[in-house]
RNA sequence: GGUCCCGUCGUCCAGCGGCCUAGGACGCCGGCCUUUCAAGCCGGAAACGCCGGUUCGAAUCCGGUCGGGACUGCCA
């Protein structure tokens, strides 16, 4: 049997880290096995999902590698994969399931039910206890599922083994609201079914929805899928993941200059390993590894810091040539104009060195920025730290002097000068490069010196010492 | 309150009865390298929630307890 998975997005948000983090899970397992991975639309809620959330949330999809082959776009043997397309079938499937005694009609006022629950929680049971079928019969109201009451509700789960639930403890659920329009257990238990999914990999949260599928799905007549529940993902305080801990939209990452792979590996991590000593691993040893089964218990904390980290180790791992060329509009978005061919030349210069800096593609923006920007004030507290010190003056004289008889303009021979100042003023190596530095990027932290001021060129290096030693008086 | 789930370093993951004086990674601390910042290398601190039981032997199995979480809607 083939495995049909999917990863069912509601279109009234941007993409949740977690639930690309689930959706990842249902891709791996899928490609794991040979299987197809499928993409549905959950827009029941008509009036909080847009065309442009869908958009957003395929296009984060895509981002991080997963590709789907059956859904919004590429189509597939079900023709829609949009659930406001399908209110008839769910419409049809709950009469029927009326029809066949399944389920049945009540028209039952809010404030009555409420009393019902409140009743229950006073006496310590379950809703379900007093929201059954009413004694009459109705022919209108909202359309509740009739759960059975002989058996337990029994399934293996593939992540956390066998969950049983009390019938008494699953209520009458509404599947058809008064209005006619299904409820979310509705349209995506009749989707499943009807797509042929064979496993429903999907947050920890629906497991107490569970067995309402599973008597959904058994009274249409089916099977239930295999069902794994995800843990969930929480802040490094252990609190629900929020905007507090920073991003929740995976198109924020993006945005920031995180790399898709980068991602990938550090979402497949968490909750799931490829074994004990391997924390980077490819897409490709990640499928060949994958199983749900081996998917961790316990909730997982969404740790910003390692993701840095780990976007670090995939910007250095990069291609020089396809750093340069991904780190470009960031340099020009950060400077504020396109670059020339000159400038171009200067940033390639240091590229390399600037690479192993870099943790996000913002950084390296900022850290070529005085190649191509004449700043107009010095970083304060570098001024304070290094140029406000004793003897600077007279270091940036001498180091003009020497520099100004330099022939040949390159880091070596930047570097063979410089190199003699310390010993030729008696003083230690930082106290000369670091005023230097501070005048020549306007900040005391920078990209390598003598390279940095190679790639600057002659003239505007020896205009900015001098214009460091104006300041100084 | 009820139902269900979970409980190994601060965090992520390994561990599936002896290989564990508990391993890897991020972060942290110290050192080396060094013109700054990174990177790299070396070293370090840091965890089986607790109590019982089973067993020759338990992080691993069982029970209890405590703690955390999810759900408890004509939201999804």
């Amino acid at each position: 049997m083939t495995v049909r998975v999917r990863m069912a997005p509601s279109p009234t948000g941007f993409l949740h880290v977690g639930t690309a983090r689930a959706a990842l899970f249902n891709w791996l397992f899928a490609r794991h096995h040979g299987g197809v991975f499928i993409v549905r639309i959950d827009d029941t809620d008509l009036e909080r999902s847009t065309q442009e959330y869908e958009d957003e949330i395929l296009e984060s999809i895509l981002w991080l590698g997963l590709d789907w082959d059956e859904g919004p776009r590429v189509g597939g043997p079900h023709g829609t994969y949009r659930q406001s397309d399908r209110f008839d079938r769910y419409r049809e499937v709950a009469h029927s399931l009326v029809e066949s005694g399944a389920a049945y009609f009540d028209d039952r006022t809010a404030e009555e039910l409420e009393e019902l629950r409140q009743r229950a929680q006073a006496e310590g049971k379950h809703p379900g206890h007093y929201i059954r079928r009413p004694e009459k019969e109705r022919t209108e109201g909202a359309i509740r599922l009739s759960i059975p009451q002989d058996a337990p509700i029994v399934f293996e789960d593939l992540v956390r083994g066998r969950i049983s639930f009390e019938p008494q403890d699953v209520d009458d659920f509404v599947i058809l609201r008064s209005d006619g329009t299904p409820t979310y257990h509705l349209a995506s238990t009749t989707d499943d079914v009807d797509y042929e999914i064979t496993h429903v990999a999907r947050g920890e949260d629906l497991l107490p929805s569970t067995p309402k599928h599973i008597l959904l799905t058994r009274a249409m007549g089916h099977t239930e899928p295999v069902y794994a529940h995800l843990p969930l993902l929480f802040g490094t305080d252990g609190r629900k993941l929020s905007k507090r801990h920073g991003a929740t939209a995976l198109s924020e990452y993006r945005e920031a200059g995180y790399l898709p792979e980068a991602m990938f590996n550090y979402l497949a991590n968490l909750g799931w390993s490829l074994d004990a000593e391997t924390t980077i691993f490819t897409k490709e040893q990640a499928i060949a590894a994958f199983d749900l089964a081996d998917v961790s218990k316990n909730p997982a904390a969404f740790d910003p810091e390692k993701l840095k980290w780990m976007n670090g180790e995939y910007i250095r791992a990069l291609e020089p040539e396809r750093f340069r060329e991904m780190v470009r509009p960031w340099i020009e978005k950060d400077v504020g104009r396109a670059l020339d061919p000159e400038e171009w030349e200067r940033f390639l210069q240091i590229s390399q060195l600037v690479q192993e800096r870099t943790h996000l593609l913002p950084e390296a923006a900022e850290q070529v920025r005085f190649l191509f920007v004449d700043f107009e004030a010095y970083d304060p507290a570098a001024w304070e730290k290094v140029m406000a010190k004793d003897g600077v003056a007279g270091v940036l004289d001498r180091a003009l002097d020497a520099l100004e008889s330099l022939d040949d303009w390159d880091a070596g021979g930047v570097e063979e000068r410089m190199r003699k100042l310390p010993e030729e003023l008696g003083i230690g190596a930082a106290k000369v490069f670091q005023p230097v530095r501070v005048a020549v990027t306007g900040t005391s932290v920078s990209p390598p010196l003598f390279e940095s001021m190679a790639a600057l060129g002659r003239d505007r290096t020896l205009e900015r010492i001098r214009r460091a030693r104006r300041e100084l008086g």
